[in-house]
Parts: structure tokens; C-alpha cells; sequence
DNA sequence: CTTGCTTCCTTAAACGTTTAAGCATATTTT
DNA sequence: AAAATATGCTTAAACGTTTAAGGAAGCAAG
């Protein structure tokens, strides 16, 4: 059973395909078809149930209506639920999505930037990994219409959507302070992202103005190829000393997962031993015994922005670019509690 | 910028596009190509970024080297995760994903595989909704390769890869019964998909064996559309009465956390007061104060035998039908300890 | 010097659309 | 009645590839 194309219609109306395309498309009055014809042609397509070939149509138009979606990981809730808000998103304004997880690595990044791009999607959405200037200044010189979402690189005007992280970590770090915490650990990664440096900025920043120790000591920074390990050795190291740390505030989900996971082996409790806070949010941390207070990202906001601002790019490529920043909200939980 | 075609390549080394295709797409062999020629073209192709279009190959090979996921949910960890590996295994034999959630709706399942036949997906992976039948047999006669992952419907002959659903509720089950639980209750979805059947039917069966009661009144169904009403309704049931239930198993992992949550609001205790039993894992319940005991379901193993059925059949029509069940493994932890 | 075979390249059609331009025929305007 | 305009359709090119078929040149064999 072949696919029923525009020349099967034309042939069983006995008219041009031109004449059909018109028809389907619509353009019955800027084409002048005749009424009877047109419903006749109606007819005929939906008795073959005509479906139209979108790569002939892309291939004429140039215009693919799909986007591309570089996420780090998609099996990672954040970003999973980001895809989500995407899919839906695009799909209202009649648009796939491709997507694809960088692993936070740059060569993954470019194949994956190159794969999209040759299937001509429309425009891409990308958390950028670390290093990967070159990739966007690349997209840039391309005149390929993109955003960057989550992360973006100061340097480079870009447009991108992200959530206030300095302010966000900052907030985070002096309620942990407002609840007494005197000795606060942080552990984010090891990374140049600028998401990440801001959470840390704004740790310090918070722990300086409130004349606290641990700019330095209490700053760690795992390897995301080695979370696991590193998390625990920043940990242990966190807790050892003579005046070990009592609050921890993780930079992410992921992060954060493996810290309380470890936590929980040394069956050190949870807020009175330790705070935490973290950022984003998860199932986990709801369900957890002491709920863990948490930055919650808005979610459905980025990603509709991210859309929103693509489209755009992608409908005027004059368009000036737009840097989007969201504030979060703090969400207190039974986590960081009084002491 | 534009973007450079054959066309440009062949201007520049003043020869035809066809030479340059061959060349390109390395025929040298057959078409009998000059070497020097050859060189100069790789050469001319390697200094103006040639970057094919993969559409207008699309069109002429007919294949898009696309293949179209569509899940219940991409921000289900669980779909979320069996995208991930779909993902890889795809890219691994070139192939990329578009995605669409159809939130056990036939009607967007229905808009989805439309959606994704239109812009040629060489084929399709799905978990298909409730009622969704017809769409199905409609993609059998239209001869579009697909798999169906997580569930199936047993009178449609079609490739599917899952779990050996009532083996492994059976087995959970049993597990409970083992360790001394005398009324188990389950919570499932209402719904008549064949996976949610047979997790009731391995629950029903353990029972039955073993001379428990429980098989109608403590099988309980919660709408996918109201997850969070229903299951705090069949929660309140399960435990109330002269003889409220002792244990629990959830169906799925999404109604395991709303009713996880719901336990702990009770302030009920486990295992102590209740034990707990559930399909699929989850960061949220190793962090549980009470481990929880689960049916791991090798999500690597479904999404690549997913992909490689698939290109199978996309590679060769004639293939025949693939029923591939696999067998799960029960992760005892402490939420179903000894009372 | 034909004939036939290589070798290396070109021509042209095709995939399924869209759309500008053209061409009859009919209708209105002058 | 001639000219202008409207109406309803067709033609054909284009998007960027792939690939079957063809053709010119060179050379070996008869």
C-alpha cells in the first residue's frame, strides 16, 4: 500500500497537482479554483485519505517545523520534565521535536549539533556543555536561530533562559544561616558553566556577608563523571575535622540524590545533625524523612520561553536576542530546620 | 550564509552534481571515478563545510533514518529512561528519535502517530494507550514497521518487547506472602491494558495459591486521570475495617509514589505497620527511610531490542513478528522486612 | 581502419511538494 | 464591437539529492 501523493489525487480528479496543492493547502482564493472542483478534490483526498509528505514540503520550503532539543541527560528528571514542557509547547504551534543528551561532553555536543542541523531542523534548544563556545559561535556564523536554556556563556550573546541562580543560591545559603547553621558546606561541580559558578558565587556571597566561615574549606566540587565517588570523598571531608559542617547545600538534583544517599549510609540525621537544601526539585525529596528544602526551578516557564523565544528567532531572523532570567522560589521543608 | 549544496561543490571543481554525489557518497568504485578528480572534490567539499541535506536525501531514498518514539509520558523517570537507551542504541546505527508523549490518550496517540508518519518516520516505537486497537491495525495495514514496548495487545500480532508481567507480580507477591503477610492489598490502574492485567492476574494467582483472601476486595484501580484522589481513596480502604491490610503492592512506579506519599502523611510505619512491595525502581525509593523492595525491569535491555526489532523490520519487510519477553528481577530491601 | 572495450564523465529523471507565470475562455467595461 | 478584466485551470521550475543511462575519448584487438 504506497502512500497516496498529490499526483493520485490529480489523476483520479483528472486535473493538475497544482490545482490539488492549492485545494489542500487552502489557497482556493488567492488561486481562483473553481468551488465544485474544490470539494471534489476535498473529496477525493480524504476517500484516499491523503496525508501529506512533510519532507517534499520541507525540502520545497526550507522549513522542517521541527526543533532540536540538546538536553545533558534526558534521563534526568530536570531535564526530562524540561523535554515535557517543550514537547507540549512546540506541539501547539505545530512543531516535533528531535532530541538528544550531550552527556555534559563537548564531542557528543558537536556530533549532536551536527546530526540536528542536517536534518534541517528549524532552530535548536540547548543546554550548552562546558567548552562548548565554539559550537555556538559556530551556530552563530551559521545564522542558525537557537537558545540556550539552563546555562549559557556570559561572553557570548546569546539568547538564552535561565533561572536566577545567583540570587537563588544566595537566598538558599542565608535560610540556612536564618535557622542558625554556622558551618555551611556546599558541593556543586566541577565546572567553568556559569549556572554552576553563580550557585557558587552566591554561597560565598551569602556566607561573607554574614561574616561566616567556608568560602574555600567548605566549597566542593565533584566531577560529573565521578559523581559518585567525589560526592562521598566531599562528604567525608565536610564531616571530618574538628568542626565539621552542619548544613550542606547541594548545586542539583543529581547531586544531591547521591549526597543524601550517602548520607543516609552514615545514618547521619537529617535536620539535626545536618541541613540541607538543594536546588531542584524531585520525588525523592518529597518522600524523603525529613523533606528537603529545595529551589524550585519553574519548569513549564523555561520551557515555554524557550519555545516562545525560538519561534520567534526562527519566524524573524532579525529578531534581537533576548536573555530571559526567572526568578525560583525557595520551597522550606522539614530539612533545614531549627537546630 | 547559505548553506552549500552539491550543486556549489560541482561549480567549483567545473564538474556535474552527479560526479560529486558519487564521490561524496563514496560509489567511486562503481561509478568509476578519477582519482585526481575524486581528491579535488573531497577536498573542495572539506573547505565549504559541505553538510548534506539529509531532507532532500529523505525524499529521494524514501527513508528518513528517523524512527518515532511515543510514550506515555517522557517525564515519567521510567519512559525517561527507556528513552535514553532507545536514544543510544539509535544513534548507534545513525538513526535519530522524535518523541511524543500521548498521556494514555488515544486521541493524542492517535494525532501523534499521525504526526510522525507525515514527517516519515522509517518507523515507530510505542507504548500504546488504552482503545488504541484500531490505530494499531491501521499502521499494520499501512505496512509502517513499529515495535510496541511495555505493553501489547494480545490479539494483534504484532512485534512487541516486555516483561514477563504476571511472573513478576507473582513473584512479588509471593515474596510477601513469604515473609509472613496475610493481607495484601494492590493498587493498579483502571484500565484494560494487557501489563496492568496481568501484574492483577499475578496478584490475584500468588493469592489464590496460597489460600489468602483479598483476590476482588483488596485489588484496587485508580484512574490515571485522578492517580492522587483515587489512590488516597484505596489507601483509606485498604486500611480501614476490623482486618485491614498488612502489605501492599503498587503497580507502577508513578502509583507507588503517590502512595508512598499518602503512607507517610498517615504517619503509618514500614514495615512495621504495613509492608511494601512495588514494579519499577526510583532514586525516591532507595532514599525511603525503608528501602523499598521493587520489580527492576532492565530498561537497557527493553530499549535495545526495541531498536534493533525495529530497524529489523524497517530493513526487512518480510521479517517476521518478534514477541520478546524478559524476565525481571525482585530487589528485596527492607519495606517488605519480616514483621 | 573498423570494432569493441575501458575509463571517466555528463545528462536527465525522479522523489512530492509549492508557486510564479501563462493561457484560454467568459464576463464586464467602454 | 473592441478592449479590459475576471475566472479557472495548466505548465513548468524549483528545493537538494541519487542513480540509471548515455556518450566521448582512448586504446587494444582483429
Amino acid at each position: 500500500m504506497k502512500k497516496v501523493s498529490l499526483k493520485d489525487i490529480a489523476t483520479a480528479a483528472g486535473v493538475s497537482t497544482a490545482l490539488v496543492s492549492y485545494v489542500l493547502t487552502n489557497k482556493e482564493k488567492e488561486a481562483r479554483i473553481g468551488e465544485e472542483i474544490a470539494k471534489k478534490i476535498r473529496e477525493i483526498a480524504r476517500k484516499l485519505n491523503y496525508q501529506p509528505n512533510h519532507i517534499a514540503r520541507s525540502l520545497k520550503s526550507g522549513r522542517s517545523f521541527t526543533i532540536g532539543l540538546i538536553v545533558a541527560d534526558i534521563s534526568n528528571p530536570f531535564f526530562a520534565n524540561i523535554a515535557r514542557t517543550i514537547e507540549d509547547e512546540a506541539k501547539r504551534n505545530n512543531y516535533t521535536v528531535i532530541f538528544g543528551s550531550s552527556d555534559e561532553n563537548v564531542d557528543k555536543s558537536g556530533d549532536l549539533i551536527n546530526v540536528l542541523i542536517n536534518r534541517q531542523v528549524d532552530g535548536l534548544i540547548i543546554t550548552p556543555a562546558e567548552g562548548s563556545e565554539e559550537q555556538i559561535r559556530q551556530l552563530q556564523a551559521q545564522k542558525v536561530p537557537f537558545v540556550l536554556i539552563d546555562r549559557f556563556f556570559p561572553d557570548i550573546e546569546a539568547s538564552h533562559i535561565a533561572v536566577n541562580n545567583f540570587e537563588s543560591a544566595y537566598q538558599a545559603v542565608s535560610h540556612l544561616i536564618k535557622t542558625g547553621r554556622k558551618r555551611i558546606g556546599m558541593i556543586g561541580y566541577k565546572t567553568t558553566l556559569h549556572h554552576i559558578s553563580e550557585r557558587k558565587r552566591g554561597y560565598k556571597e551569602a556566607l561573607q556577608d554574614h561574616q561566616l566561615p567556608g568560602g574555600t574549606t567548605l566549597l566542593k566540587s565533584a566531577r560529573y563523571s565521578h559523581l559518585k565517588e567525589d560526592i562521598k570523598v566531599s562528604i567525608d571531608q565536610l564531616l571530618s575535622g574538628r568542626q565539621p559542617a552542619d548544613a550542606v547545600f547541594f548545586a542539583t538534583n543529581s547531586i544531591a540524590m547521591e549526597g543524601l544517599k550517602y548520607i543516609n549510609s552514615l545514618g547521619i540525621r537529617i535536620p539535626d545533625q545536618l541541613a540541607v537544601i538543594t536546588f531542584d526539585e524531585g520525588e525523592a525529596l518529597d518522600l524523603f524523612y525529613s523533606p528537603v528544602t529545595f529551589v524550585r526551578q519553574p519548569i513549564l516557564e523555561i520551557g515555554r520561553e524557550a519555545v516562545r523565544v525560538l519561534l520567534e528567532e526562527i519566524k524573524d531572523s532579525k529578531k534581537e536576542i533576548e536573555h530571559i532570567c526567572i526568578d525560583t522560589t525557595l520551597v522550606v521543608r522539614k530539612s533545614c530546620g531549627q537546630r
